[in-house]
DNA sequence: GGTAGGATAAGCT
DNA sequence: GCTTATCCTACCA
């Protein structure tokens, strides 16, 4: 048994370690239930000059707050009034960056997870990180949380990803809308949305 | 197959 | 007041 991905591992360039992230499993461990999925797609925030970011020109809040304490950390927060979603903290202290963790391919729990979200179809379990959160009941408890302790764990990859990840620009945002910060696993049936079509990993909306 | 609209709350201007 | 790193349902094709 391998250990879990240790701080050094997060304390990178947010794309780095974005990328680093496509195979790696994140495991959850909610009274003494483990939920596991495999990373299949995230999305960079790099910084403080990064205008999609919580962290935009270093701007602290008591939402945002985990998001400056450093690599290894979970960023996790409410949005639209009912979603969570998880990010692993990339910058050093005090430099606010991170990586979204948009799709997971479940691994371990399964059954949890479908009571959790309430359904039976398994490409709905955590294809998008509301989604991925509710399965691997993921709230703002969790929020600034070590991510290689008893409740959350990332384990470096059994199986990588063979081909270099599909890239595309990030979701659901408005400024900043082209960069290229998006990184799925080319061929997931487990992302958030299908594959752009025709190949060249072209960028859609 | 696709898309429009609503739910719901924290933070910002 | 307005926006937001979303999801689900309803409706239309």
């Amino acid at each position: 048994m391998g250990a879990a991905l240790p701080a050094g591992f997060f304390a990178r360039d947010a794309v780095r370690v974005a990328r680093a992230l496509l195979g790696c499993v994140l495991e959850t461990r909610v009274r003494g239930v483990v939920t596991a999925g495999r990373i299949v797609e995230v999305e960079a925030y790099v910084g403080p000059h990064d205008p999609a970011a919580h962290g935009f020109r270093n701007r602290r809040s008591a939402r945002n707050a985990s998001m400056f304490r450093g690599p290894g950390i979970a960023y996790v927060y409410f949005i639209y009034g009912m979603h969570w979603c998880f990010n692993a903290v990339t910058g050093r202290e005090g430099v606010p960056a991170a990586v979204l963790v948009r799709a997971l391919e479940p691994v371990a729990g399964l059954a949890t997870m479908r009571r959790r979200r309430h359904t039976d179809d398994d490409r709905l379990l955590c294809a998008g990180p509301g989604r991925l959160c509710q399965a691997l009941g993921i709230t703002g408890a969790m929020d600034g949380l070590r991510l290689d302790g008893p409740r959350l764990r990332i384990w470096p990859p059994a199986r990588a990803p063979v081909r270099s990840p599909v890239v595309t620009s990030r979701i659901g945002i408005t400024r900043a809308a082209d960069w290229p910060l998006r990184f799925a696993e080319a061929g997931s049936r487990w992302t958030s949305r299908p594959e752009p079509q025709g190949g060249s990993g072209r960028d859609r909306k």
